[in-house]
Order: structure tokens, then sequence, then C-alpha cells
DNA sequence: AACCAGGTTATAA
DNA sequence: TTATAACCTGGT
């Protein structure tokens, strides 16, 4: 058992947030989470995460990457707060809440399968293709499945698709097969790219549109200056705000008021309408 | 029995 | 360029 300071980050709400598929709320309410290439389960207690794993190689960077504990989440909020003074009752709401530094690759299939989906839907989803396709790990005396590999998923044919249930998406995941087919290197790519070419460059996969490929860089990346609208975040703009309009138009209005961090603003409107209000 | 769920694509105006 | 239907599936 590892013990790591976390801040004033809330485990459970950024866990269950919606932004993690593969999250398991256990009785004594720690929670088993499969990362890239081991399990966890943690709890918090007080500013500290309580860690173990069937893995401990490492496991502290691990940790620290994947809850983004270095980035200065204080100073965020405050210059937020500065700058948007109406937004100060969501940022007083939702400061604890953080976002994820997960498996670009696991974003990409995941929020392909998550487009006009539920989240029930989506897991059980994922869940399949993992039990299929990945890596078995026995920890605490539970079998989990590990995301398949890149080297697995790129051999997948549509049949072998059509197993996750997942309706009409399972050519786009094809199509994503193939753009990984072709990219070998898409994480260092997009890595290097400014935000709006990596948008683009994730839209080349049929089945990928704005919202998902916003999702990709938000949760794969940590790209706080994407702007995943969703029918979440159009409901907060109507309710908070009191403008209605497409997607589009909700894009420029934010833009209009957010400048840094925009990303993470979008988030903890999705995050307030879903679980405060 | 319709309708909906954390969108996108293909068509048509 | 912008609007609308259709899309698999499982739950209410």
């Amino acid at each position: 058992m590892i013990k790591i300071y976390c801040g004033d980050m809330n485990l459970s709400e950024t866990l269950l947030s919606g932004q993690c598929f593969r999250v398991y709320e256990l009785e004594d309410k720690s929670f088993d989470v499969i990362l890239s290439d081991r399990i966890i389960n943690v709890y918090q207690k007080y500013h500290y995460l309580f860690v173990e794993s069937n893995n401990y190689v490492n496991l502290e960077n691990v940790i620290i990457d994947y809850f983004d504990l270095n980035r200065n989440y204080k100073e965020i909020i405050v210059n937020l707060k500065e700058k948007n003074p109406d937004f100060i009752k969501v940022l007083n709401k939702c400061s604890s809440y953080r976002i994820l530094r997960q498996n670009p690759l696991e974003m990409l299939i995941s929020y392909i399968i998550s487009q006009n989906n539920n989240v029930k839907r989506i897991s059980k989803s994922i869940e399949i293709f993992c039990e299929l396709y990945g890596e078995s790990v026995l920890f605490k005396n539970k079998k989990y499945y590990l995301f398949p590999k890149y080297e697995t998923i790129i051999n997948l044919k549509l049949e072998d698709l059509q197993a996750l249930k997942v309706g009409f998406r399972d050519k786009y995941v094809l199509s994503a097969i193939e753009f990984l087919k072709n990219n070998k290197n898409f994480i260092f790519e997009i890595g290097k790219m400014r935000t709006c070419d990596a948008l683009d460059y994730l839209m080349l996969i049929k089945g990928v549109g704005m919202k998902v490929a916003s999702c990709i860089l938000l949760f794969g990346f940590s790209r706080f200056d994407t702007y995943p609208i969703d029918t979440w975040v159009i409901k907060f703009v109507k309710k908070f705000y009191n403008y209605d309009g497409t997607s589009k138009q909700i894009k420029e209005f934010l833009d209009k008021k957010f400048h840094d961090n925009i990303g993470l603003c979008i988030q903890f409107m999705f995050h307030y309408n879903r679980n405060v209000s």
C-alpha cells in the first residue's frame, strides 16, 4: 500500500463523473480502477490517496500521472474566478473535480462507442471488448481485463467487433482500427500537434466528430483547450446563461466568455449540471 | 408502445 | 451552408 498526497481532489467525485468507464466502487467505498497496464484499488482519507495494486513498479508516478496530481488546480481556479465572476458559483462546487489522464487508445475506442449512447451500455460494450481481447489480471481474487493492446486491436475484423453490441458504431470502430494501422505513432504525432490540428487529424476517422475528438484530446491528452459540447453542456448553458442554440453557436458563445482552460470549464458545466443541480 | 441515451453521417433543401 | 432522418441496442 502506498500513500500519496492529493491536495483537495475529491476521489469519488472525479472517478464517478463519467469521464472514466472502467471504475468499480466497492462496498467499503474504495474503488478498483483499471489503468493502462495494471489494476489499482484506491481510497481517499483527507488529503491522501491510499493505493494498492497488482504491480508496484513505478506505481507512485503512475498514480500522479493518472490523477494529474502535479497540476496546480488551485491556481487555475483562482485565475478562472478572477476572469469569470459569473462562473464562481460553479467553480466553488467543482474545485475538487479533476480531469484524469487516461490511456489515449482507450479513449479513442471508448468515445466512439459513447456516441448517442448511455453510460451503462457504453461500459458494458467496453467490458466485453476487454474480456474478449484484453489480458486478464487477477487482483485480490477478482479477475479483471486490461484494455486490449494496439497489436491486438489492429488485427480485429468487423465480425470481431459485432460481439460488442455497439450497433451501427461497429463500422466506426473499424474505421478507427484502419486509422491506427496507418498511424502507428498517433499518440506521439498528436503530442506534437496544436489542438486544432489534432482535432482535424482525429476527425479523419469515420465516426469521430467534433465532440468525440474533443473528448479524446481532453481525457487522453489533457488538452484543456478543447471544447466537448454535448447535450449536458447545452442544457447547462440554456439554464445557467439562458442561451439556446446549436452546439456550434454555443461553442461561439462560450468561446467569447472563456479564454484559458475552456475544456476544464466546460467539463465543470457538465459535472455541475449532472451532479449538483 | 414509443421514446431516449454524453453524436455522426448521409441526404436533401 | 444549414436542417433533418436514420442509425443498433437495451432500458423505461
